[in-house]
DNA sequence: AGAATAATGTCAAATTTATTACAACGCCGT
DNA sequence: ACGGCGTTGTAATAAATTTGACATTATTCT
């Protein structure tokens, strides 16, 4: 590829003085709202810098482009690298290794991901969740699938820290219809599901919504079936350079859903983690902290 | 004019529901790399997308705009405005919320969380790792704590399709020491231990390392008392503004290992895939994508 | 001052790009 | 299984954008 690391901008600026008037004007208006008005066709350009259309022409062949067309593909270019760049200064996150192995490339989707999921959550929405999953009131049920329920797992072992009445349903279970027996208007129910989607998982939420439970769903970015019956739904960017998907910004979005709990309910939670503490102490399955 | 505030990114996931098939498929490539896609030809997007020219036509008719060109047109403005903003907050990772929203909060240290356990992984011994994990010569044993299990699940999971012999182990269940019944020379132990350091995953480590098994280490900054009889050892860092700790990096490190070892074993796992792909068709635990 | 040269604009041709009409396909309900 | 409806793609058409040729205007040098 052999990109210039200088950008359009840039080279506008160094050629300046090279430059005639009306190719100073329209360089002016280029850079007026940059990269914007580069990106309109030319002769929008052309009007709004009050020259001719082969002036523009001219110039961005004088600028080493082939035409327009090409000048305008470079700014796309930039700006793609440029919605991409603010965290990705790093070229390489594990030193030593080339930029190609498994750990750079796997990184740099992650992060990719993590900042897509992001991106598209809505902060109302999100606290509404967390309100709803840290109420007391209801019941709170965690659903995962084959590979969700590790996910559901982790919220599940919080959660149950956090506060009273949390039950984790795998949903490959054939078990789960006896849980579904107790469940009435309001309970809430977060249910994670994510491609390949199951089955089981759609099942248990058509019986949870008939039954008046909420549903808060965590999935990936083509959601999952279940998200029409959903009150609330988290889609998160799953891919990876790999046969399989990435769960980690799935995990740090429940994770976030954790920290924010805690907060809700910190005087209970307080009060549970010293109780629980207690109890580990009393069964020494932990080390003390050295 | 009426200009309503709402973004173009805004409007398309508002109506993601209402849209077809090819035109979410669009709609996600377009958020893909947003604004830059929606503002090259008709006919790039489409190509990019992997639907036709008219789809796209007829979805901006569709989100209220005459044609595509007036869909640009509103893009570009955009850009303008986000241009135009006193250095759009682009320092927090889901726009709207505050800097110092749990969202915003968390995902910095997860970043930097991640930042800091690549930044101290050395190549060599990752790829190690993994050539020990995906050598089929020995059976792998995979052993979770109280929490940890479910990241020792994940790779479980994952393993289980790439190789055969394949074993979870839970430190916390006290069925444990049978499963050390069969263990011998050379057999691959991949522990996750990770504050607070549990006693039964220490003591199965070390009856697994007197009966001469490898030791792979999946701990924290601090690392647990395990590390002294492992092998190899990778410590994430796992701190959050949280009273919990953040499994995301961890979680990383995981899924780069199922990563690297589906290369490794490549053909056999492709086999094995298959195979497990037959077998769910048949058993229809999951829906057929859409 | 006047000729020569460079710069710019006008206009038309050529190319690309967007749109429309229509046919094929798949999905759902009967 | 069959018919109808909605969705999607192909291909032709219409519109636009870009480019090139040429005439005009400004600028510079003698």
């Amino acid at each position: 590829m052999a990109e210039p690391t200088l950008t359009i901008s840039d080279r506008i600026q160094q050629e300046l003085d090279r430059l005639t008037r009306a190719e100073r004007q329209l360089a002016h208006s280029i850079l007026e709202n940059y990269p914007a008005s580069g990106l309109g066709p030319l002769t929008a350009l052309a009007k709004d810098a009050n020259v001719s259309t082969p002036t523009v022409a001219r110039m961005v062949q004088k600028l080493g482009f082939k035409g327009y067309p090409e000048f305008q593909n470079e700014l796309r270019e930039e700006l793609k690298a440029k919605a991409k760049n603010p965290i990705a200064k790093h070229d390489t996150w594990t030193e030593g290794a080339p930029s190609g192995h498994v750990l750079n490339r796997f990184t740099d989707a992650v992060i990719d991901n993590i900042r897509h999921t992001l991106g598209q959550i809505e902060p109302a929405t999100f606290d509404r969740a967390c309100a709803m999953i840290a109420d007391t009131a209801h019941p709170l049920y965690i659903v995962g699938g084959r590979i969700t329920h590790t996910m559901a797992e982790y919220l599940f072992l919080h959660a149950q820290i956090i506060r009273p009445r949390v039950t984790h349903i795998q949903s490959t279970s054939n078990a789960w219809p006896h849980y579904l027996l107790d469940v009435g208007e309001g309970d809430v129910f977060v249910i994670f599901d994510v491609r390949r989607y199951e089955n089981n998982t759609l099942k248990l939420a058509e019986m949870a919504h008939a039954r008046g439970a909420k549903i808060i769903l965590f999935t990936d970015q083509w959601r999952s079936p279940v998200h029409s019956l959903a009150d609330i739904c988290f889609s998160s960017r799953i891919v990876a350079p790999s046969a399989w998907d990435s769960a980690a910004a799935t995990l740090l979005l429940v994770e976030s859903v954790i920290s924010a709990m805690q907060d809700i309910n910190w005087e209970d939670t307080k009060d549970r983690a010293e109780r629980l503490e207690e109890m580990f102490d009393q069964t020494r399955l932990f080390r003390k902290f050295t």
